[in-house]
DNA sequence: AAAAAATATGCAACTTAGTTGCAATTTTAA
DNA sequence: TTAAAATTGCAACTAAGTTGCATATTTTTT
């Protein structure tokens, strides 16, 4: 993947594209730190790896939950239309709804050009209703 | 409006209020305060303030632009369902698409309960095309 | 394999949206 | 008009994300 994309073959970039590979779920810088444990990098590295990876492709930067941006790895997206994020206002977990396909939003009038839409969806999950 | 809600009938909240009736796009905080210019608040009091207008329901806190809340009068919104917003990558500025009105999608499967949904578009607009 | 070029990393310091505690002020109701 | 209740402003704080720079790592070139 990074080969590709012509990006550096780091220890780092490895390390978050596995964690990020392993959850089903958008993670937070803080969240991807913590998953790497005591092995993990600096934030500021965090950050611009996922800059990098953002850039080419192989990342979303999906939404933003308690002031923090969550990112995903791009598999099952179109580059304009990904799936709806649901996230439970009681435990705070966050599910992608892949099995839903909501239309892509028409242009409504006067030439408005759309290149992304985003759904979140807020609520209660399985287990806290 | 002030007074059915219960609140007290301050300088503040009126400002601001007009503010948010005078516009048709959700603005943050410090758009906000541009806009009371030399008759401006703390912000901590603006952010009270828009706090105290949310719990009531006269408010919607809307979405995150440039890592700021962005607010907007619950006028053409239910409460759960509010219309999607357009904002262009080009110039910056937002639309509210009222005249589309998106399905609110249904609980999927497993429980889902859903009770609010949010639907935000990025491109070009009219003027940027 | 070694050196040079290109890029990534960590650290410290910074930026900024939003929050908290507290004393002073304003609004409302009695 | 006075007391109770709620709001305001200030200063200090929190936390996500950014920037500059010196150092380390990866890749390419020789």
């Amino acid at each position: 993947m990074l080969k590709t994309a012509k990006l550096y073959c780091t220890k780092g970039r490895v390390a978050i594209l596995k964690v990020l590979m392993k959850t089903d779920k958008p993670l937070s810088q803080e969240q991807i730190a913590r998953r790497l444990g005591k092995k993990s990098f600096d934030k500021v590295t965090i950050y611009r790896t996922l800059e990098s990876l953002l850039k080419v492709g192989l990342l979303h930067k999906v939404f933003i939950d308690k002031r923090a941006w969550h990112f995903e790895l791009a598999d099952n997206c179109t580059e304009s239309q990904c799936h709806p994020h649901f996230t439970c206002t009681h435990c705070g977990s966050t599910h992608c709804l892949t099995e839903i396909s909501l239309p892509m939003a028409g242009s409504p009038h006067k030439g408005f050009v759309i290149h992304r839409q985003q759904v979140r969806l807020e609520g209660l999950c399985p287990t806290c209703t």
